[in-house]
DNA sequence: AAATATATTTAAGCAAGCTTAAATATTTAA
DNA sequence: TTAAATATTTAAGCTTGCTTAAATATATTT
């Protein structure tokens, strides 16, 4: 299957994976930087293909085809992005830049392979779970949004759910790191502001920040 | 540039090193899977990026530009395949092929950091030599083809000159690897076939494979 | 509930990278 | 050196994955 087909089904099941699980062709669109037109297009010609079905003006939903498909692109992905982590020291948003190419590129063949070296992680360092080989995913997840946690308590960083350069750039600078430990020392509820304090510096996050840093309360 | 233009560039690059120097759009689009047509257009197409001269019924020749862009890709390649063989327990014809594909979709970053991994190497496994990043190659080459060693020598293994997976299949099966040790017990020059002696055993290869093979005078 | 705004779909069309078939040029061989 | 074989080029056409513009449906607002 080719690459467009790919990101568009990896689209979809990534939206259907968020809060606001809008799967219309136009939200598609937007996310893959092409026209409406072009993701009715596409939605219409994937139904053919048993990978979706598509019902005008309705929502987009994946087949269990489509959805190991997407599965087994988001393996690759996030396979690439703990192995280059681990070898290379390279900003977590170059990271994700080559396993957005990496992943339509590399066999079943070698992706177990990479996962084998890093002895089957898991979860990428992002925080978020890699698809094993028959498409299982790992979804214990018990991490919380640094938004929803207490003060004075600490907690140990799983997730940086984002894709932008600057918030990378950002984290990266302050020690927000996947596995690091941050105390909250305070939240401000009417600011919906978070105080933390890491690597004896404190930092003030907005929510912006706050809602996409999950962290583990430490034991 | 796309995949079928860096494809095409490193034909014409490949053939040029190459002792049958036909360069013409009927040999790359054999080598390439493609038309005589569709090689024909490409080429047009290729000149006025500037990335070939063409002319009618000419061989096809790269310009400065097409020749770095051709090294470029072929750097990716190799090292792909270093950093592959170096990292996983993979037969070289599937390094071959995984390389194939993730040379097109490597950022010059990601493949400065594989070469300064392997320590900047000269050479991938089968012997070729890996261009810098300038596009600069080392070519100092004393190897040899096995066709043409002396009876009675030893030689270590420099080059495997093919893609073949039923020729690497055969090297893996019999200890034919980069590095390793061949005595050449005796040359049958008449049948063009040599005896080599490799892990104890003794095998008789013809000129097909004694071609390919490419080796150094241990001293 | 009607009017307005927004989203989706349809239609027509384009560029890339191919194809096959026919025309033309070059090579090879008799 | 002429005829036959081979290679290259041209021409027409196809698929994929996109575009813009217009038509149509759905959502939102008042």
């Amino acid at each position: 299957m080719s690459i467009a087909i790919e990101n568009f089904v990896k689209a979809i099941y990534k939206n259907d994976k968020n809060d606001s699980n809008n799967t219309k062709p136009g939200n598609i669109a937007k996310q893959l930087g092409i026209s409406n037109a072009a993701a009715t297009d596409m939605a219409k010609k994937l139904a053919t293909k048993d990978l979706l079905h598509y019902e005008k003006y309705q929502e987009l939903k994946l087949t269990d085809k489509g959805t190991q498909m997407a599965l087994n692109v988001v393996r690759k992905h996030r396979l690439w992005e703990a192995f280059l982590f681990k070898m290379f020291d390279m900003s977590l948003h170059d990271i994700h830049r080559e396993a957005e190419l990496l992943e339509h590129q590399t066999s079943d063949l070698l992706a177990d392979k990479i996962s084998e070296y890093l002895g089957n992680p898991k979860f990428d360092p992002h925080g978020d779970p890699i698809p094993n080989s028959n498409g299982e995913i790992t979804t214990i997840d018990t991490s919380i949004a640094l938004s929803n946690t207490e003060e004075g308590k600490s907690y140990i960083i799983s997730r940086l759910m984002s894709d932008d350069k600057e918030f990378f750039d950002f984290c990266a600078q302050h020690g927000l790191k996947y596995g690091n430990t941050v105390l909250v020392s305070k939240q401000f509820s009417k600011n919906k502001m978070t105080q933390i304090s890491i690597n004896n510096n404190t930092i003030l996050l907005n929510e912006d920040f706050t809602s996409i840093i999950y962290v583990n309360e430490k034991i």
